[in-house]
DNA sequence: TAGATTGTTAATCGATTAACAATC
DNA sequence: TAGATTGTTAATCGATTAACAATC
């Protein structure tokens, strides 16, 4: 099968999430229409999405929740759970630590990296922190698919370094700051800061 | 001056920011072959970005890195400082409160709401929390322009109904659930969950 | 002048939307 | 059968990139 666009993606992800939803509430059935009212997306983009796999629907009636949902995710996720290390264990990083969704069995954070001596050590949420100087060897043995930037902004280049030089090559930066990476090395950032203004900005104008 | 896209918008706001940071380090001139080194962005891409505004870059020569910065900035942002409001004053949104890049000139956070009877009344980092009734009384008073959701997903309906009910238009959701909001309100979002697997798939196929 | 860099116009690319045929 | 919904093809839209002229 063909590879997707990462926009495709990220919207397939959450039909998949959405269709979990609606299985809870135990709505076996669902048309385009109605997940383009919970989801905010045109029933035309989603249909043109889904339409990238098997064919599952029934014209009439929509799809099989759970037939959608498992056809999803097997083209996606493939049962695969993702390993997450965190590098930074400040506020934003202990929240991370803590936030639920992460908690799931999809994704597992497996390990935290920091350089205060008082936090080394210690275990967050039942992850345990280790010097920043031990990452490779850490990530090697637990085998990390994503590390996670969470320091400030003065130090996400050393820790980008550190991160490649473990062989990671996927990397999702807090750091409100630009970080140069091999280009095989796949980054993502999410800029609190930017984000903000960027919505003030846009809707002023 | 034209209404830009929203992506653009967002490339500006990154200039911006990295224009402060060539000050800081008196770099007076630059490039857009340089900014596209620290950036990662194509030099072509940025000069397209630039020319929406009057000219100010010299051929042969670049940029003057305060001009560039203050035309952006007069464009966009105008002085205008950002009043932001905090929905959910657990993991996430302590960090936020504290997060640092909210606390420069530009953006400024004038109050936190929680239902929590303990969190209620304190100060965090300066902000003060407010029970979540009293959302709109604060925040007509304060004049927030964006309100930010960072409870657990079962109450960001609730809260989005809130921040509409108290006359904010745009909405920055930190809950991993879509809301419904009227058309009028701008709703951007912030999944780490779906980042984090975006991330994942995209790098494996 | 020669060469580097800006700024613009045209071409390309990709994603979204519109139209509609297929089908239950 | 009639009507609703899927799925696909074509048209549109917007953003990126390529080509190049302008200029210091």
């Amino acid at each position: 099968m063909k590879k997707l666009p990462r926009k495709t993606i990220t919207r397939v992800l959450l039909y998949i999430r959405t269709l979990e939803g609606l299985l809870k509430e135990k709505r076996y059935l669902v048309s385009s229409r109605q997940l383009s009212e919970i989801t905010g997306l045109s029933d035309v983009k989603i249909r043109k999405d889904i339409s990238n796999f098997k064919s599952v629907g029934k014209p009439r009636v929509g799809y099989k929740t759970a037939d959608l949902k498992k056809t999803l995710e097997n083209y996606l996720l493939q049962n695969h759970t993702v390993h997450l290390v965190l590098f930074g264990v400040g506020n934003l990083g202990s929240a991370i630590l803590k936030y639920p969704g992460f908690h799931q069995k999809k994704i597992k954070l497996v390990a935290a990296f920091d350089v205060d001596r008082n936090k080394i050590g210690k275990k967050v949420n039942g992850v345990r922190v280790y010097p920043l100087e031990r990452a490779p060897e850490v990530i090697k043995r637990c085998r990390a698919d994503i590390g996670i930037i969470a320091v400030p902004k003065e130090r996400c280049q050393e820790v980008a370094d550190y991160i490649v030089l473990s062989g990671i090559h996927r990397i999702l930066n807090f750091a409100p700051h630009s970080i140069n990476v091999p280009e095989k090395v796949q980054v993502r950032s999410i800029d609190f800061t930017l984000r903000i203004l960027s919505l003030f900005c846009d809707a002023q104008s």
